[in-house]
DNA sequence: TTGACAAAACAGGACAACCGGTCTGTTTTA
DNA sequence: TAAAACAGACCGGTTGTCCTGTTTTGTCAA
């Protein structure tokens, strides 16, 4: 007999936070692998092993669960691999450069490339529904904001002075949107080093220590796909 | 009575082309405006007043339709767009300026965001399908090209050196594509504003007459939604 | 502690709408 | 007169949602 976690037929035990984590979980996965429309809910319930009256109840629709996914997972995956390392650097331009790097080291490493969770759900869901397009302009918001924050945090040390945090924050995520964009359609990581490499052209660094903030980013979920 | 074109009972006229043309004028429309999967074959043929055997006759799946859009329309849309005002410029800079702010000029006035066709599509459908996939990858390396050839022969004419061609280029594509993934989450189009600033601090340039290559773009398609 | 009981948590089937594709048949055209 | 062009019905499968039950769990008086 294969140990099962609990397969025993005549005891049930109700775990909501836990079943809900689950569905987020296959949820967050299938829309990255396949989009949101692609992604029918009878997937997603055989992918978690959870009934349709157990998902109606956490998630009343499809639209619930993709907002739940956005608010919950793409913010946080966008908070893990860009805000928090960036905010960790030593400056915002040695952020960004360690931000581009690392995801284009897992990205090789990995082999294939998924995209950008939040770019795919902007592009697919925007235009689809207000509530979808409010949320993920708001991460796209945060996200910039925080890039702009840290540079205007360089500038009050004397840091970087001459680059406008707001443009140079737009510039840095847009970059990172498109080049992760061709990216997947070429499935080749390497035109990130290129937009990286023509992005520092434009700094008037003098020289840092280039120590490379290693942390691990979140962009592409679960190595292994069951 | 109405004076429509042709309802006449008796009698019929094949117009393969325009039959043709009129089915790809629509889908390429739908696919911009809701993506491929939220737009079924039967809200085309109602759009379009085709009728299903004729729509299967000219394109036996939805795939191979979509396939169609991607290579006469996707493509024709950033030749016109991006790669002939480019090349027509003075340089490739002043080209990719004058590009950027066409567009924005012209998102701004329409008052509304529906993104870029071919990062629209190549969000939803890279990981699709390989057919998707390789075709859109095409019309982003021809798009890269015609930049960094551009860029070139700038440079042998002792233009803009020490500007490497092909980082330029995939930063100019990675900056466009994610600043209109931004517009469109946005619904705003100044981010595009914002990325040209920020793209021409890293320029070299002593100063050039700034003749606008005025040129219609066709990045979002017609403006009257019937 | 117990027992009652309402709410939460979960199971699983039902259903109408819709999807994309196919099929047969008719009309036009080379 | 055969092939191309078009019309329109048809079908099996899928979609998202709802619905009716059953089981578990928390609560609170006794």
């Amino acid at each position: 007999m294969i140990a099962q976690p609990k397969p025993r037929p005549g005891k049930r035990i109700n775990d909501p936070e836990g079943m809900r984590k689950k569905v987020l979980d296959v949820a967050e996965d299938a829309f990255q692998a396949r989009g949101y429309h692609a992604s029918s809910i009878g997937d997603l319930m055989a992918a978690a092993g959870v009934s349709g009256g157990a998902l109606h109840h956490h998630f009343p629709t499809k639209k619930a669960l993709a907002l739940a996914v956005i608010d919950e997972r793409v913010a946080a995956a966008v908070e893990e691999t860009w805000i928090a390392p960036v905010l960790a650097a030593a400056s915002a331009r040695e952020g960004v450069r360690a931000v581009f790097e690392a995801v284009a080291a897992q990205l090789e490493q990995q082999g294939f490339v998924r995209g950008c969770p939040l770019n795919n759900l902007a592009h697919e869901l925007s235009l689809a529904d207000p509530d979808f397009r409010i949320a993920l302009a708001g991460i796209f918001a945060g996200w910039r904001r925080a890039i702009a924050d840290k540079l205007h945090a360089d500038q009050q040390v004397g840091k970087d002075e001459g680059t406008d945090p707001e443009r140079f924050a737009a510039l840095t995520v847009a970059a990172y949107s498109g080049a992760m964009s061709m990216a997947k359609a070429t499935q080749d990581a390497g035109v990130l080093r290129d937009c990286l490499a023509g992005l520092e052209r434009s700094a008037p660094s003098p020289s840092q220590g280039a120590l490379a903030a290693r942390r691990r980013n979140r962009i592409l979920p679960r190595p292994g796909t069951p």
